[in-house]
DNA sequence: TTTTGTCTAATTGTAATACAAATAAAACAA
DNA sequence: TTGTTTTATTTGTATTACAATTAGACAAAA
């Protein structure tokens, strides 16, 4: 009945310079090491007080989009895109929606890294992934270190650091939403299946035995 | 002969507030919907003037974790993790080498969605699909039109939001890592022929399918 | 010539104050 | 119960003043 209805927002002037900023940035071109200009003139020009500008940019600072230093003025800078990430990640304060699709994402990853897995992998590489295997402790099914250390190094192997740091990220996250779910109960395929696998078999074996591997949480997803 | 020496960080003021919050936020277990104390507290107590912590707030803004209302005061809110990422996922601005990560993560993120899709998919939705498919222009190899609608449905299929608002956002990033490459030749595998797939043939079907479909990607990715 | 030191002007950073704007809550009226 | 007015509180904006940093100019020294 009440579809459709939106609140009437009304922005405040730093949200609408955070916008103009927005827009400015784009459509100027901005390249990370442009300067912009210094605060007095943004004043001026988009006729509103220093201080609104300030809190303008204090938001694109935090994104890593602009830096600032004394005498120099403001640049445009180059953001840290797992860092910001891993600002918002936090599953106290995400919706359990996103908490859902977020555990969706890092299965999907874990089954889309066999590829790459096998562009990148080398003997050695494999082998310390064995060490590892070999050395976790049998205690629970589910143990967040060994989780940790042995999906951590499949993500290093791929050489991909945006993705290795996402996950670390995910992790916390993934842990969460399992602690929602009903008692885990693991695979048939363990981790030094998976070493196995990727000493002698194909990159379709591989697929197939992270499947198996993560097959109890895809047997838990509603469909 | 200067390495390993770091350049003096020099935290400003509301740089300084905003760990300080940050680890307040985590500390005193704050969740969605809890109220901040006032700015004028905030300043008094960490000792600060207001246009400070207006400034460290602004950020908390961006990210959607607080928001502020007159009278109301301030209060926890679950952020937009989406719209976030896509305030930083410019390729003008990221890094030669997280766009490269993140071209590889589509490739990741495209080849694990199978298990999905089959948890997710529907005789419906797969007709839907093949529409799009028997719809494309066939004029270029790689029509951006065409792969926004194809692989936007498949998101779409699997339900989850956030995976498609995300490769949303990844589409452009992935066309500018294309347009740094040589030439593009499509795969083998066509939008029709995954559709095919998806209809009557398994889960590994379609993983070698997609591969297959985007193996011209993975031959040129460096070892 | 090259380095080192000093000064100057420009720019961001912080503080403080005053007031505007919104609004929840209370008090009051119908 | 419903509507109206008042009041007090909190955030939002503007302004001013000054502190802190530093690039650039220039001078002095080696």
């Amino acid at each position: 009945m009440l579809d459709g209805l939106q609140p009437i927002k009304n922005l405040s002037m730093s949200e609408m310079v955070e916008v103009s900023l927005q827009q400015y940035f784009r459509e100027k071109d901005f390249k990370v090491g442009d300067s912009l200009p210094t605060e007095k003139d943004l004043a001026t020009t988009l006729q509103v007080s220093r201080s609104v500008i300030r809190e303008a940019l204090s938001k694109f600072k935090m994104l890593g989009i602009v830096e600032s230093r004394k005498k120099t003025g403001m640049v445009i800078s180059n953001p840290d895109l797992v860092g910001t990430i891993g600002k918002i990640l936090h599953p106290k304060i995400l919706d359990d929606a996103t908490l859902q699709d977020l555990f969706e994402l890092r299965l999907v990853i874990e089954s889309g890294l066999a590829d790459l897995l096998y562009v990148r992998k080398t003997e050695k590489a494999v082998t310390e992934l064995e060490t590892i295997a070999r050395n976790e402790k049998p205690g629970k099914a589910f143990a967040i270190d060994n989780e940790i250390a042995f999906h951590g190094k499949l993500y290093e192997i791929t050489g991909n650091q945006t993705l290795k740091r996402f996950q670390l990220l995910l992790l916390p996250v993934f842990a969460y939403a399992m602690s929602m779910k009903k008692k885990f109960k693991p695979g048939s395929v363990r981790h030094m299946d998976l070493v196995e696998i990727l000493k002698k078999g194909t990159r379709n074996d591989f697929k197939e035995g992270m499947f198996e591997h993560l097959h109890p949480h895809y047997t838990r997803l509603e469909k």
